[in-house]
DNA sequence: AGCACGCCGACT
DNA sequence: GTCGGCGTGCTC
């Protein structure tokens, strides 16, 4: 005790008397790496540079040999590491904090919970706009280059030199381009060691506002002389004239400037007549910053609620008044954003921010329009076909508008914005799998991870579906969240009638042609002369997704993947849908050369082409990931359709989702089969909220709609229940199903994915890994198991699925978890084994 | 994740 | 001989 104290004094005397000689407090920081690390990195910063860091900003440091990283401060402080000198930042790159403090908790818990690093969370979160990259400079030094020496140089370096000649710097990029190898660092380094260059690291916003361009008059001719003189000059020139004609008519509108787009439109000339007038000095072009997420500036009042939209709504103001997340059930065109609206209007008032999440599919202008019309500008959307730098501006605004009252709008990564104030959540199609990430890590679930950002903030939350998830009901059933329904349509319209069409039976009776059986064709066929659309819903795209030998059995696989290639006939070719390989079209089998080739299965494109033989007349559609790419790719289709210029529009599960469609009275399943027989413990749930959410999109307005699911097994419970719109019966059998074979929600599932090119390596590495599981986890452990498609990428992928009851606890789990994988890593033919571990794999 | 270093095979 | 493959180890 005595001794202890002593050497503690000493310590202290012996560190502060340190402190005082060298008369220096130091300052240090530690900050996150877009990087898949789990440390912080800890780095020095001077008094001045401490006053102004605040966590949440954004600094450059050098990192490793060579490179500049974009990192975010989490914390300042004193602490100065032991067992390694800290570098010295780079600089600062922000005034203020870009990410808030909420943000920070935040992105620690998803980082805890899906177990993955915070520079994961933070890569995810930032738009890659704020994430700046270092390049290496590489310019001339004054030293010369004289003719003996030159012989000395290679050929590479030689070039390198004569490069920079005419160019001031270069990258390295540019450099390998110049050389046309890759590997440049060798001459560059023999360079730098004889003189002739300096290097210089440089960084670059990637972020550039976008300026607009506006059109003015030159001074002088503001006079009404100047201005008859001047056309007089302009008179053999027609199109000048007319500009500038225009532009007066333009000027006499308003008193706004005038866009350079806004004339040539106006005056119908083109980008060279204007350039023109500028150069005779009539007009000059000037520059002006803008947003580029402009948005109408009216608003509209909401709407008046039905009786039952109004007893819904009390109920859920009843559930947020115990402080308890609401789920939405309301059946399809019930009305639920009707609801929404009333819920934003009233989070509003209040100055507060609202999040309406929603899957990417759902993400139409339809709904935005919608939306706009109520809350104009106050609205911010966030979404994946943003360019980065729109995605910059919709995080600013979230960022700097934080306590005016705003809606923002987004898909899954939305929920990692900067929010401030936040009083409402919505999470729209709740139901919807696309709400959680599957390939980078984070694998979250926005959803779920709404719920605790809705916590963190103590704002309420509302889940809606028409066909909720096994989980969220359960919650309902549990007290763990309000339940509100909704049973009625808008305008008391009817569930749309939905018949099963038995085409085994169709087949052995010859009824079908090609896909479609004898009902579905005469459906089709009243439809349109009732001049109504038709939807049919066919999941899967391509033509047929195997192309089978007849006289081998072979089918055309994928050289990387252990799948077959889908037959894609518009392009004439086989892909792959794993990782888009693609060879033209074979005309004879590759292993046999038998001309004898086979399609096997069908897609979307093979019931286009079926329909427009069927229908010569008519215009079809198509709408599946092929013909929709690009960021209007859903709106020009939708669109289409709409205005009736499509009859018939065939599509794969994107036809789903908060589509509105007026005039669909009938709406076709072709094979509900594949859906139903998919290997997946959810594949009944999911086959359920598919098919009601394609049933939903026939007859919405005033007339009931008619469906038809073909199917080979008409009496399967599914199919019964969905054609019977019992909700309830599904989810009580369902669950039932899955608390006896131990899956969500009862339990909780982690997968753990292992892959390496080596197949051996991969199945010694998954058994070892398993094997350790099991002394943790006993028979909670299932597999190591092969996936269905268990070679991708020229990769063999291997799962080991863990099934935990959902009282047990989940970060002991982890811990025991990580603890496996930290001494699998350290064993060393498992190093090269990429890890993926999947939390709340649903 | 990058990126350097280092060790081996197949070509000018 | 060198170029270029990828295994290994480290990053404040």
């Amino acid at each position: 005790m005595l001794i202890t104290s002593v050497f503690n004094t000493i310590e202290s005397i012996l560190n502060s008397s340190s402190n005082t000689y060298i008369c220096l407090v130091r300052y240090f920081i530690d900050v996150i790496l877009p990087i898949p690390l789990i440390k912080l990195f800890t780095y020095s910063i001077n008094e001045e540079e401490a006053k102004f860091i605040l966590p949440g900003m954004r600094v450059a440091v050098p990192f490793g040999k060579s490179k500049i990283y974009t990192a975010i401060v989490h914390s300042v402080h004193e602490s100065k590491p032991e067992t390694y000198e800290a570098k010295e930042i780079h600089q600062i790159l922000d005034e203020t904090p870009i990410v808030t403090q909420e943000q920070l908790t935040f992105w620690q818990w998803i980082s805890s919970y899906y177990m993955c690093s915070l520079g994961d969370v933070m890569r995810a979160s930032l738009p890659s706009a704020f994430i700046l990259e270092s390049e290496t400079l590489i310019s001339r030094s004054k030293k010369e280059l004289s003719s003996d020496q030159e012989i000395t140089l290679t050929d590479d370096e030689f070039v390198v030199l004569e490069a920079l000649e005419n160019q001031s710097a270069l990258t390295i990029t540019e450099v390998s381009k110049i050389l046309n190898k890759k590997q440049v660092l060798k001459p560059i380094k023999a360079l730098l060691g004889l003189g002739y260059i300096q290097l210089r690291e440089e960084i670059y916003e990637q972020y550039k506002p976008k300026l607009v361009k506006y059109i003015k008059l030159k001074e002088g001719y503001d006079k009404e002389e100047a201005l008859i003189e001047l056309l007089e000059i302009l008179s053999r020139a027609q199109k000048q004239k007319e500009a500038v004609m225009a532009f007066f008519s333009l000027k006499a509108g308003n008193e706004q400037p005038i866009k350079a787009k806004e004339l040539e439109e106006r005056a119908n000339v083109s980008t060279a007549v204007l350039k023109a007038l500028v150069e005779k000095e009539v007009f000059e072009f000037y520059y002006i910053q803008t947003d580029r997420n402009q948005f109408l500036n009216e608003t509209e009042n909401s709407k008046i609620l039905n009786e039952h939209q109004e007893k819904a709504l009390e109920e859920i103001r009843q559930v947020f008044a115990i402080e308890k997340p609401c789920l939405l059930h309301g059946v399809t065109a019930s009305g639920k954003t009707e609801i929404y609206v009333k819920l934003i209007e009233e989070v509003l008032a209040k100055g507060k921010n609202t999040l309406y999440l929603l899957p990417e599919i759902a993400l139409t202008t339809q709904l935005i329009a919608r939306l706009k019309n109520y809350f104009a500008d106050k609205i911010v959307v966030f979404h994946s076909k943003y360019s980065v730098n729109e995605r910059v501006e919709s995080w600013q605004k979230v960022l700097q508008n934080t306590n005016t009252g705003q809606v923002i709008i987004g898909a899954r990564s939305s929920v990692l914005l900067p929010f401030a104030n936040l009083g409402l959540v919505i999470v729209d199609e709740e139901h919807e799998q696309s709400f959680k990430q599957f390939d980078p890590a984070p694998r979250y679930h926005a959803r779920d991870a709404a719920l605790v950002l809705a916590k963190q903030f103590n704002a309420h939350i509302i889940l809606g579906s028409a066909t909720p998830s096994l989980e969220s009901y359960y919650n309902t059933t549990k007290g763990k969240y309000g339940l509100v329904e909704l049973k009625y349509r808008h305008n008391n319209v009817l569930m749309p009638a939905i018949e099963l069409v038995d085409i085994k039976d169709k087949h052995k009776r010859k009824r079908m042609t090609g896909h479609f059986s004898d009902v579905m064709l005469k459906a089709i066929h009243e439809a349109i002369e009732n001049k109504e659309q038709v939807i049919l819903f066919q999941n899967r795209r391509g033509y047929s997704p195997i192309v089978e030998c007849g006289t081998c059995g072979e089918a055309t696989q994928c050289p990387n993947c252990d799948v077959s290639l889908t037959y894609h006939q518009y392009r004439n070719e086989l892909r792959c849908h794993y990782c888009s390989y693609a060879i033209a079209m074979q005309h004879a089998c590759l292993s046999c050369g038998s001309p004898e080739l086979d399609t096997k299965g069908f897609g979307t494109e093979q019931i286009e082409k079926e329909l427009t033989e069927l229908f010569p007349d008519l215009k079809i559609g198509r709408m599946d990931l092929d013909t929709t790419r690009g960021k209007y790719g859903y709106q020009k289709i939708i669109t289409a359709f709409e205005q009736h210029e499509i009859d018939i529009l065939v599509g794969t599960q994107m036809l789903t989702k908060g589509l509105d469609f007026k005039n669909v009275s009938l709406v076709g399943v072709l094979n509900a089969d594949s859906l139903l027989n998919f290997p997946d413990f959810r594949a009944h749930e999911r086959s359920y909220q598919l098919l009601s959410q394609v049933a939903g999109r026939a007859g919405r307005f005033d007339k009931k709609g008619r469906v038809l699911i073909q199917t080979f097994n008409p009496f399967h419970q599914i199919l019964q229940q969905v054609s019977s719109h019992d909700y309830l019966s599904m989810y009580k059998e369902q669950l039932e199903q899955r608390y006896i074979y131990k899956y969500p929600p009862t339990n909780r599932l982690l997968k753990i994915t292992l892959r390496h090119r080596d197949y051996n390596k991969v199945n010694t590495g998954a058994d070892w890994f398993a094997t350790s599981l099991r002394n943790v986890f006993g028979n909670q452990v299932l597999g190591p198991e092969f996936p269905p498609v268990s070679r991708i990428r020229n990769e063999y992928h291997k799962h080991i699925l863990l099934k935990m009851p959902i009282n047990q606890s989940m970060s002991k789990s982890k811990k025991a978890i990580l603890k496996i994988q930290n001494s699998f890593m350290s064993v060393k033919d498992f190093r090269p084994i990429r890890v993926v571990l999947n939390v709340d794999n649903y």
